[in-house]
DNA sequence: CATATGTCCTGAGAGC
DNA sequence: TGCTCTCAGGACATAT
């Protein structure tokens, strides 16, 4: 489940299409049902082609590919990753995007589950259809003022606020409950009733966590899909205080035992004496 | 407007 | 062993 981490990971791993030219775009043979792509791969295959990547760019969980007029959007989602090299099998293999030059060089859209998607648009447009009503702040780039405005204009529990992408972006939910573990906030906690002394230690725990993650190059987890760019695992779920470690003792306090709740559907792991409500 | 729920998908793991 | 069932969750559509 690529998260913040894990897709500027992705994002500097493809540091290498930079300059190049698109030779080709194509979609491999794949017995699963197609992936969404828009437009459909005739009309991307014919824009594309011939256009040189200058920028790489990470928009909350989605990498973008930019060319002089172009933005080629590639969302994960839960299981997707953009890689340069050997993806973790042929078999799921989405989009494939060949580039002209020596050494040869193509970026491969790989996605377990394909529920992830692409996207073609004028990059004029990536305010009006990507941010606009869709993203917040980017995790990494809010203010602390402004972090806690958001929070505050919501009564939802700060878990399930903080993988709302409208209210910040980038935010998904392994590095939500590990950031509520070391702000020390219960994750039913309504956001409106989370103190500014909680809200500020909530911010900086996330800017920790995050900026530990990057340079751990995000977290793979137990089903080894996620890779870097170059195909080797991250190594952050190894810094992983409660997510996933239901049972286990809470790292912090040595006291509490780590407990899984579900909100909104979703798992949220915590420790019932580090953060109460 | 704010908030909640259903949906997409494949593979891993549980249970029999 | 091999089958069926449940679950995982990001983001969007739809419902309340």
């Amino acid at each position: 489940m690529p998260e913040l981490p894990e897709v500027e990971t992705m994002c500097r791993g493809l540091a290498a299409c930079l300059g190049r030219r698109v030779q080709a775009v194509s979609t491999p043979p794949c017995r699963y049902r197609p992936i969404s792509i828009q437009p459909p791969i005739a009309s991307l295959q014919r824009r594309l082609r011939g256009q040189v990547v200058t920028e790489i760019r990470r928009l909350g969980k989605r990498v973008v590919l930019l060319t002089a007029e172009l933005a080629l959007i590639l969302q994960p989602k839960m299981s997707g990753l953009v890689v340069l090299e050997q993806p973790p099998d042929a078999d799921h293999v989405r989009l494939k995007i060949d580039f002209s030059g020596q050494p040869p060089l193509s970026l491969l859209f790989w996605d377990r589950r394909g529920l992830g998607t692409v996207e073609l648009i004028p990059r004029s447009e990536i305010e009006s259809r990507i941010v606009s009503g869709r993203l917040g702040p980017d995790a990494l780039a809010i203010s602390g003022e402004e972090f806690a405005r958001r929070l505050s204009k919501t009564a939802r529990p700060i878990k399930v606020a903080l993988l709302d992408q409208k209210l910040l972006a980038g935010i998904g939910n392994l590095y939500a409950s590990e950031m509520l573990h070391m702000a020390r906030i219960h994750p039913r906690t309504p956001c409106v009733d989370i103190g500014p002394r909680k809200v500020a230690r909530l911010y900086q725990a996330m800017r920790s966590i995050l900026l530990t993650a990057i340079a751990h190059e995000g977290s793979t987890l137990s089903d080894g899909t996620y890779r870097n760019a170059l195909n080797n695992p991250g190594s952050y779920q190894s810094q992983h205080r409660v997510y996933d470690r239901a049972g286990l003792t809470c790292p912090a306090c040595h006291r509490g035992k780590i407990t899984r709740i579900v909100q909104g559907g979703r798992s949220t792991f915590y420790c019932p004496n580090c953060q109460r409500l």
